[in-house]
DNA sequence: TCTTTTCCCGCAATCGATTACAAACCGTGG
DNA sequence: CCACGGTTTGTAATCGATTGCGGGAAAAGA
């Protein structure tokens, strides 16, 4: 109203014609007249009709809109996976409804529940630290509602998840860090919470085993907040504090190998001399720095856009989550630059 | 349905009351027995009912739901403007509709439309590079649609943006450079299609005024696509090609400012002690560069909240559009760091 | 000329919730 | 015994678009 938008009613009463005729010649039904389309169509232009989603929402029980809910939108990785899903939804026709959990549960839930309400036809989720529980998830998937999640899977039966290949990924940069020469290698973890953080670890622990290095409990420091000054506290603690000075660290996320970095430079540790420092996630700072920080790149607009193909073809019935391919492992790859690369 | 999602009817029919009834009942109107009322709302919870948004939206003519465009969203200053849109918007129970234009005019365009099919009550709106006319924008706002635009301001009359003060930001940038002795400041500039890059390029010139310096127009190197090889690349060729060699660069953007960092490494030139160099917004990685990067810093979060509240209050007619302040001007604050530090 | 077929179009219901108006029911007072 | 007031609930229209069904008129056939 506000914009004066022209209904169907208005056609229908400047023609006087009935407005299923015109909503019939607007969609070139057979059974109306040539001549009315022509008529209907040049009013409809002349009104700059446009068809009201919402009224058409109602009737269909869907709104061609999907929800996504992220953690929190302010991070290279999450953007980039908003980015790709913004891209392939609305090539096929859909609307994105953008809300962050602020990695808060109570956050996630009344998204979900508001977006309950709006009718939207499907959600992609990468849940929050803070969600041990999934019952907000399950009930819903219960009743056969669409939910694709991304990057952080949660451990439901059926759900289907998109995710990088965390453990191959870690295990990889272990295993760079081990050819390199590098021997005593700490690793900085995430939170346990996370289905991520875990498989990183193990890669990291397998990567050690299989190249004959004994594994050391010590090593892996937790880094629960994830901020620069929390691994760069916890390096430069540990530079002093441990026995055997460690000569590489591999950080679960790029945010914690700066810290190390420079919690090394501190020390006045030459990197990738003395230290070797390898992060994850490959963010754009990364060829920034200097030295260069090497990093496992996430395919993030790739992990967007094939959730978002996979949750509007579920959406459409041209998959079945009962039968199809529960998880998509996506490839990482390795990005060597200077800090890790001492030959 | 696909949920079973209870209706009114549902709990009309279970009562044996009339839809009107339930609805009356759940909204506490007087005029309906504290009984019902009890047994309407022990249903509905059984029931796991939600209002249908939806339906609502259609007969109220309105969504609760504002959109935003912006140019992309894998980009630092944009997604901390869009965390503060989405945390206003939340709490003041609206939904955010996210798209991007990808810098493209006709993306921006068919936004516009799909969201006014889907009736949001208001848009934000940060244009694209490429967008050169407002029609699509003026249509509207002749309507009366609400509309705030912010970060980049349109030549239109009576529209209302929320901006930071790009001139005096980078007034500020340049004349600290002048103060740490900087002579022959180079700046590396945005497309011209944009008011924040004319805005940062007049405090720049009227900065080096102020200053005594003179101004050489050669000293303007336009850098349109705004990527770090872009610049490094320009100021590579500069350095050598120069009569005089610049000794200090600001960029209109940290990225740009990242390129001459690295131009002037790969040239050997020390920063900051033979090159100053100052960026634009303040992203994340500037304290993680080495040196670290000074630069001026945005109020991302705050320019998002910021539009969002006034847009609201322009929604829920709380503020006239014809009436009120037109600009919004947000500060800007120097953050001197390595990059620029000589004394 | 009368019947049958074909062609166009309108009526009315639907989606879910709201709301002005009307109605049914109760008890009480005249 | 009737009317009236108050309390509680129901009826029906509305928002905009869609669609099954049916109807009227003109054209074709008998």
């Amino acid at each position: 109203m506000k914009l004066g938008q022209a209904t169907i009613k208005d056609i229908a009463r400047e023609l006087n014609l009935s407005a299923s005729t015109i909503s019939r010649a607007l969609k070139d039904y057979p059974g109306i007249n040539d001549e009315t389309k022509r008529k209907v169509k040049e009013v409809a232009e002349k009104l700059n009709y446009r068809p009201n989603a919402i009224a058409l929402s109602l009737r269909q029980s869907r709104s061609f809109t999907i929800g996504v809910i992220i953690p929190e939108v302010v991070h290279f990785f999450f953007s980039t996976v908003v980015s790709g899903i913004e891209e392939v939804a609305n090539s096929r026709g859909y609307n994105v409804i953008l809300t962050q959990s602020n990695e808060k549960l109570d956050r996630e839930i009344s998204s979900m529940e508001t977006m309950l309400s709006n009718q939207i036809d499907g959600v992609l989720v990468s849940y929050s630290k803070e969600t041990k529980t999934f019952e907000h998830f399950t009930k819903l998937l219960d009743h056969n509602f669409p939910i694709v999640f991304f990057d952080r899977a949660p451990a439901i039966p059926g759900a289907i998840n998109v995710m990088v290949d965390d453990y191959q990924g870690s295990f990889d940069a272990t295993s760079h860090l081990i050819s390199q020469g590098y021997k005593k290698i700490v690793h900085l973890a995430g939170p346990k919470t996370l289905k991520i953080s875990k498989d990183r670890e193990k890669g990291y622990m397998d990567a050690l085993e299989q190249n004959g290095l004994k594994f050391n409990p010590d090593y892996i420091i937790p880094c629960p907040m994830g901020t620069l000054e929390e691994s760069r506290g916890l390096v430069g603690n540990l530079i002093n504090s441990f026995p055997e000075r460690p000569d590489a660290y591999f950080s679960c996320h790029d945010i914690g190998a700066v810290g190390a970095m420079m919690a090394c430079r501190d020390a006045g540790l030459k990197v990738p001399l003395e230290v070797g420092i390898v992060g994850f996630s490959d963010w754009q700072f990364c060829s920034m720095l200097e030295p260069q920080l090497s990093s496992v790149s996430q395919p993030g607009f790739t992990m967007g856009a094939k959730a978002t193909e996979i949750l509007i073809d579920i959406i459409e019935k041209k998959l079945d989550p009962k039968t199809m391919e529960q998880t998509l492992i996506l490839e990482t790859k390795l990005m060597v630059r200077d800090s890790s690369k001492r030959f």
